[in-house]
DNA sequence: TTAAAAAAAAATATCTATTTATATTGAATT
DNA sequence: AATTCAATATAAATAGATATTTTTTTTTAA
């Protein structure tokens, strides 16, 4: 929320996203979300008319959202015959946790060589905040957090946000978006025997002693861990 | 090229990318190619209504195509003002080179654990077809030969096509063509005491005795090669 | 009863027109 | 002479209208 001085001089409320970006924004945005969240399930006919009420917005900037997402494989295009929310699958999950572990691993040692003193504090500060909020809104019951899930993407994005490969980040942000989805969609949220911030704070004491080898078996050994109760529901 | 029957029961000759595919595809088709050869400049602004004209097609189809190759690093844009040819440079070159090679090395050495007997002969025949085709079409001066960019590539994607990951193929697909980008732009044609067809008859040898070792290090030696010319170049 | 063909309906892809935002120009003011 | 402001021009973003294409339904013939 931001104030802003419109043609008469007065001070008027604005949302971000209604003035700050263009349609094509965000409508990306919103239906990205919506497919990670699940609200627009895998395999669903996206239907420009649909949609364009939905996300009030004319037929271009829905296409180009639409076009967007494709290259980030959230949607499935095929020519002549639209669009559809990409299918998920145990195989492709496998795909997702597989090749996360090689770039994230590559990616991580290459930080551990190049990260300065700065990337360290970067660290240390991620790992707090990430200590210090809940994964779910209610100790009773799972409700996703979405602050949470922001300062997690953080805490991991910073561990290899020194690898000195714009590209390999790319990616490996991509990764962790499409993992993301497959978390959420298996409705995998209970983690019975854990303890995710010890994990957390494991690998971040690895990688402040500049242990490669420790630092990244205990990311990749995170990544499994987790990937298991995403599994047991995909079946 | 091929024959279709249309309304009257006539048949008439049409090219492939006239019909078969829609405009959006086309004209992303197109300006990729003139992206990557470089008749479209690094830094060029990319007003709609000429590249309407340029590309026989209306504003959707050419909007939905600068979305894509938005997500393809070859155009950048810039909310409520457009879209320009994505820039380039030495140092942006060099993460391209590094990452291809920390990606390919990964690829290639999980292609040769789980490489089928069917996988080695396609390795096999794609390096023969390469053998057997000019990278210029003369031999007095460089002319660029478009079959060899097209082999050249299939042989480099067979090497990494058994790795087991879709997304980290799409991730060196997407490497391979920033890498042809910059050697087209930097004009670094002629390669001077190299046999590149040897390199890459090693580089087959390797894989088909699956020495991991060996194959990864020669294939990274091959593109740390190429990539001193088009850094002279580059400058 | 089934299969093929034709017609109708629906939805996509595309184009044109309008609105909105940005960049440019030139005059007025400091 | 430099700077601000307003007016204009340019181009982007979007909405709305039109063309195809695909899908579904209905009809017809075997």
């Amino acid at each position: 929320m931001s104030f802003v001085e419109d043609k008469d001089g007065e001070y008027v409320a604005q949302t971000d996203d209604q003035t700050t970006t263009s349609r094509t924004s965000r409508a990306y945005a919103r239906m990205k979300r919506d497919i990670i969240t699940g609200r627009l399930q895998p395999g669903r006919k996206l239907k420009i008319e649909e949609l364009r009420q939905e996300y009030d917005a004319g037929t271009s900037p829905i296409r180009e959202a639409l076009s967007l997402l494709t290259s980030d494989h959230f949607v499935e295009r095929i020519d002549q015959r639209g669009f559809r929310v990409s299918q998920i699958s145990a195989e492709e999950f496998d795909e997702v946790l597989k090749t996360r572990c090689w770039l994230e691993e590559r990616a991580l040692r290459e930080s551990i060589l190049r990260g300065s003193v700065q990337w360290e504090e970067q660290v240390v500060l991620a790992n707090y905040r990430l200590s210090r909020i809940p994964r779910s809104q209610s100790d009773d019951e799972f409700i996703a957090n979405d602050q949470w899930e922001i300062v997690h993407k953080h805490f991991h994005m910073t561990l290899i946000s020194e690898c000195g490969s714009s590209f390999l980040i790319k990616f490996c942000d991509q990764l962790y978006e499409q993992n993301i989805r497959y978390r959420q969609l298996s409705g995998a949220k209970a983690y019975p025997k854990r303890n995710i911030a010890e994990e957390h704070s494991s690998i971040c004491d690895a990688v402040l002693s500049r242990n490669s080898d420790l630092a990244t078996r205990l990311l990749i050994d995170h990544y499994n861990n987790t990937s298991v109760f995403v599994k047991k529901e995909l079946v």
